[in-house]
RNA sequence: GCGAUCGUAGCUCAGUUGGUUAGAGCGCCGGUUUGUGGUACCGGAGGUCGGGGGUUCGAGCCCCCUCGGUCGCCCCA
């Protein structure tokens, strides 16, 4: 490449053709079922304080303590480039008052930032689509926003991954569950990975997860959550479980899953591809293709009034993998000018279509014995012909009212 | 942050044990032909072989550094 040009930052994506059009249909298909489900639209800023996601995230996490894009802005200020939505949201919820709305349903979708070494489904800057219910309790409310997940899941036509589902149980359950789990890890802990022995001090519930060889054999007799979770807890859970099945839900439960961030309480879930589905293998070595969970802490956290809330993210990118590329729409019209003297004309004739609602090319340009061949590659239905008198022929497959009933639209006939 | 691997025209790639002016297909531009749903043929433009340094009489091929892609670990969506 050239020397003066500067080159992408990396990990970011020039997304194009094609893929574009998956990316767009995940949107749109996410903005139409998010609808079905009365989940409002929000705009949310692409930066906040850091300490919004400092404080809310858990300043021990991956994402805080290295994957943060934070900056000084000119005043001063440390900034940061949202790593996710929900902080930024909690924020705007306790900021805005929305509390007049409790309970909120909010949907929104856009690029989020972490300073990670890219790989296949991971990037530095990325998207998701995000949905919250802010202020609700019930499992209910857990219900639908995984019965949604699971509608957006089919309507994108993917049907290789399964929800898995588990409970982390309320604040007190979570907390004796966790000093369970040190204590058990503690009395191995030299005969642990490395990692898994850092995590000991950091984040002990996800040595669960480990894929260590040496953690394995310790995994299957570490304490279970079930055994301490609190009868409400319980409950919970159960209503939660009981409400998907009744909503045609499919799950499977899964003890191991935990979550990285600080905030989630009761229950957690991700959807991920079923072993050696298409899916799987189109996702490589990130299995998580939407996740999310209650975080009843975070409004606390933020210095808000307690505040129960459940929601999830998707990484776009990662459905638009699943999805596979799609098509961009067909051209139905090439105005063919095969006589500069009918560039007018031509024009004309264009906006016509446009107008009259056809998808429309004009091809004028280049050696004028080649512009056939260009607009014939271009695969138009039709091909409309122009020479220097003007709109005189209409050749292609299949039906042509579309394009005679744009052309009758117009005041002054050309034919 | 760690590991592996790759980096030659716009794209996909070939380039023999290091050896003259670095090639092909597609695409692009032009011409001839054809003459109306992707004709065929001819020609042209386009590369300081990712960047920098080193070894050598000589480097696209070897060594070091660096940037980037890909894949895995980690983390997550």
């Amino acid at each position: 490449m050239s020397k003066k040009t500067p080159q992408a930052i990396r990990g970011t994506q020039d997304i194009f053709g094609a893929d574009a059009e998956a990316f767009a249909f995940v949107v749109e298909t996410f903005e139409r079922v998010r609808r079905l489900y009365r989940f409002r639209r929000v705009e949310m800023p692409v930066f906040e304080k850091t300490e919004v996601f400092a404080r809310s995230l858990g300043e021990t996490t991956d994402v805080v303590s290295k994957e943060m894009y934070s900056f000084d802005d000119r005043g001063g200020e440390s900034l940061t480039l949202r790593p996710e939505f929900t902080a930024g949201i909690a924020r705007a919820f306790l900021t805005n008052g929305w509390q007049q709305y409790a309970p909120l349903k909010v949907a929104t979708h856009g690029p989020l930032f972490r300073y990670e070494r890219p790989q296949k489904g991971r990037y530095r800057q990325f998207h998701q689509i995000d949905a919250e219910v802010i202020g609700a309790a019930e499992p209910q409310a857990d219900v639908e926003l995984l019965a949604m997940a699971d509608q957006l899941l089919k309507e994108l036509g993917i049907n290789d991954v399964t929800l898995h589902l588990n409970t982390l149980g309320d604040g007190a359950s979570r907390e004796a569950w966790r000093g369970a789990l040190v204590e058990y890890f503690r009395a191995v802990a030299g005969e642990l990975s490395e990692e898994s022995q850092e995590r000991l001090e950091k984040n002990p519930l996800r040595i669960l997860d480990s894929k260590d060889p040496r953690d394995k054999p310790f995994l299957a007799d570490a304490p279970k959550i079930d055994a301490f979770l609190s009868e409400e807890a319980s409950a919970f859970f159960a209503a939660v479980t009981s409400g998907l099945d009744a909503a045609g839900v499919k799950w499977v439960r899964a003890e191991s899953l935990v979550r990285g961030l600080d905030y989630y309480r009761h229950t957690a879930f991700e959807f991920i591809p079923d072993e050696g589905s298409a899916s799987a293998a189109a996702l490589g070595s990130q299995s998580t293709v939407l996740g999310g969970g209650r975080y009843d802490g975070l409004m606390e956290s933020l210095g808000g009034a307690p505040t129960p809330a459940v929601g999830w993210a998707a990484g776009i990118e990662r459905l638009a993998m699943l999805v596979g590329a799609r098509e961009e729409e067909r051209l139905e019209a090439m105005v063919l000018v095969e006589d500069d003297a009918g560039l007018g004309a031509a024009i004309a004739l264009l906006a016509d279509l446009r107008n009259g609602g056809v998808i429309a090319e004009i091809m004028a340009t280049g050696s004028p014995k080649k512009r056939y061949d260009k607009a014939v590659k271009q695969q138009p239905q039709h091909i409309l012909r122009v020479n220097a008198t003007g709109y005189y022929g209409i050749s292609g497959e299949g039906p042509t009212d579309r394009i005679v009933a744009a052309l009758n639209k117009t005041s002054s006939p050309r034919t």
